[in-house]
DNA sequence: TACTAAAATTAGGTATGCCTAACAATTAAT
DNA sequence: ATTAATTGTTAGGCATACCTAATTTTAGTA
């Protein structure tokens, strides 16, 4: 059995070795946990000994297949909860995370499932993140950044890209959020923002930098975005 | 502020001075909490350092109003999940405990205001406990021992006098939960055991030890039961 | 290649939360 | 009132999860 503490490793070397396909260093790893390397190195040689990831300087961290599947576990739990504590406790887009990391430590899957049962079984959670089921296998969609939007293409807001308060209250301002249905006005070539209306005929600008941050996926079939 | 792992002290201490009405001692602390007397005296001195507690060796552990307060805030964020899980997760009786005990750790009031909304804003919990209210006021219920009742007395059970995973089997196997109607059919008088009949007319004789700790209320007004 | 910057490691330290064993004080029982 | 049992206290230790400072290793660059 894994231990509570060693699962937030687990989870923070899931997501650094999914963003950079593979190369997780200790330094990164320590900067991503908000700790010093040498605890970090402590713990690392701990995780290695149970099996869970392989380290080697040259190499960096790796998850064997056993600490995959863990991590995907704790990853499954996480995003429960955050489902839930979005859709049901109607917490904002951007309270969720910090609360959701509390309550993954909560042991008791059969609180997971009810959790998840009671939140409708998403296959994917407010960040639009998708959620693995028991065996660890992720649902695919099909969510691309915004950005490749063409003129005049309508997608709805499946989840974003980057976790920072800064950016989750930025976009609450906006009001857009999970499910938001987003009409592409104009994309400006020139730097590549764009002019979206939502909601109520309400409009905004949004720079390329958000564009590429907000994942969507467009609802009208064959829609000419790329991917 | 108060730190997670003082709560658990001070809902021990709540409880303990509940019962006994308020000398409580060292040891019968340490032995609630399932640690040594050094470890609990340790922290006792911290608490009282921190103004929840005092303590003297010859009078005992006393909750300050401060401490006092801070108790029942604690009880009721227990006592809400506990609803939360048994209302609305569909978890039994003598599951929720435990469970509730880890939950009641996680740290925002807003969570368990949600929780409470989603129980439906209940007084009283699935034990039938009272939910202290945020000012730390408790709703008074009529409940009473099932062992006064009278022959004849129609009653539902508003929940029990102890925890114990034996005693809440027991009465799983039973199927005597919360909110079950019973009709006391007749109490023997020379132990004080009686015949109860309840569900679709299936009928089970209660020992006196188990109906002291059984709590109920009458339905029919003016029942000739004592409290 | 030699040098420097970055990353990893070692050594040693702190706070927390628990423990056992030994001793002291209090309470209860004969 | 003395003794025995219970309760409380002290001292010292262990594991965990962090830290800083100093050193070594690796990697990138002039």
């Amino acid at each position: 059995m894994i231990k509570t503490s060693d699962e937030k490793y687990l989870r923070a070397i899931y997501h650094l070795s999914e963003d950079k396909n593979n190369k997780v260093s200790l330094s990164e790893l320590a900067y991503y946990l908000d700790l010093k390397p040498p605890t970090v190195l402590e713990r690392v040689h701990v995780l290695q000994s149970e099996k869970w990831i392989t380290y080697k300087k040259t190499d960096g961290i790796h998850l064997t297949k056993t600490g995959e599947k863990e991590a995907l576990n704790v990853v499954r739990k996480h995003r429960i909860w955050e489902t839930f504590l979005h859709k049901i406790c109607k917490f904002s887009w951007s309270e969720v995370h910090e609360l959701a990391e509390q309550l993954q430590n909560v042991n008791s899957e059969k609180l997971i499932d009810r959790i998840y049962d009671l939140s409708g079984t998403p296959k994917f959670d407010p960040h639009g993140d998708p959620i693995p089921d028991k065996s660890g296998k992720l649902p695919v969609s099909e969510r691309r950044p915004l950005l490749n939007s063409v003129d005049g293409c309508k997608c709805v807001v499946l989840g974003v890209n980057e976790d920072s308060n800064e950016f989750l209250n930025y976009l609450t301002d906006l009001k857009i959020g999970l499910n938001e249905k987003l009409i592409v006005e104009k994309v400006f070539v020139f730097d590549g923002s764009m002019k979206i209306k939502y909601r109520n005929n309400e409009s905004v600008i949004l720079s390329p930098k958000v564009a590429e941050k907000i994942q969507v996926t467009c609802i009208k079939p064959n829609c000419p975005c790329k991917n």
